[in-house]
DNA sequence: TAAAACAGGACTAGAATGGTCCCCAATCAT
DNA sequence: ATGATTGGGGACCATTCTAGTCCTGTTTTA
């Protein structure tokens, strides 16, 4: 139902503990498991998939343990997803069959990109560390316009 | 993989097939599952939840079939994908258990809100008249700014 | 060299999805 | 009236995806 699955959420968990404290600091796997009542192998299996996308790194050896990349503010919602779920696309698309070739579908695949490219736009402008921040924190809030869509206007939007 | 369903796929290239037409006009499922190349007991399945969403009305009896309720304009994609999937919200969220009380996740819940906005609203800029229209029919189109996000900006952005 | 910690991937159980089918209700033509 | 036609509702099964665990290997440090 256009979630994020289980394993994504548990990313933003982590990743989130993580962010609290300096951001160059060192996390066992087994330690953020503690921290955040996930299980071990789980928690693992997280942070293998976010060292492949570069948004932590991953020290081996006796006092080994992951740290992020880069200091919160600078890993987008984005880059987290696509880290565990791939790229971001509402619809399949470029997957064929569908009677797409046929007549109707393939119309509207073009369209279907600027709606995919708003929503890309929202999941970029977000980042790890505004999520850790309370939501009542107005302090440093800045409203940032999304991409526009340019497409003709919906004259009357149901619901 | 924040996908639509292919149940929501078809009803978009059903409807679709309707919005050619006068928008008064009635299409039989059978009609339109030999239009579309969708399976006949498929199509059925998504006019009827298109039916209880108001998006079609259907007519019972001989000479009987479906209609969209309104021009096609008046329809939003996030309407349709309503109707097929329920709420659209990319996080679960209160369906808590999660460690969400325990301390790290509850934080960023409200942010996680702004976000499922600015994509509603993405989805509900669109109707089903723009989704037929030709991608390089330039002709009547307007650049619709959409819900902008109220949060601190992201210094640098990755990927 | 032994212990600690990650890397990679295989594997299983459970849930969700996709698709079909069946029987009932409504409508219309004759 | 009656029967053909068409949708309504929901049960049902097969397949796929997801979540979660575990095992074996590699790297590093004390």
């Amino acid at each position: 139902m256009i979630r994020i699955s289980k394993l994504t959420d548990y990313a933003f968990i982590v990743l989130g503990h993580m962010a609290r404290g300096r951001h160059e600091a060192v996390y066992a796997a087994a330690e953020l498991a503690t921290g955040t009542g996930i299980a071990v192998p789980t928690v693992s299996k997280v942070l293998k998939s976010l060292t492949r996308a570069g948004v932590v790194r991953s020290l081996r050896g006796v006092r080994g343990g992951y740290a992020l990349c880069r200091p919160a503010r600078e890993t987008s919602v984005a880059t987290v997803i696509h880290a565990l779920e791939g790229p971001i696309a509402i619809t399949e698309c470029g997957i064929a069959e569908h009677q797409c070739n046929q007549s109707d579908a393939c119309h509207t695949r073009g369209n279907w990109d600027l709606i995919n490219q708003a929503i890309r736009g929202a999941l970029e402008s977000v980042s790890l560390a505004d999520l850790v921040r309370p939501p009542n924190d107005h302090g440093a809030e800045v409203s940032i316009p999304l991409t526009s869509l340019t497409l003709p206007r919906a004259t009357e939007l149901t619901e």
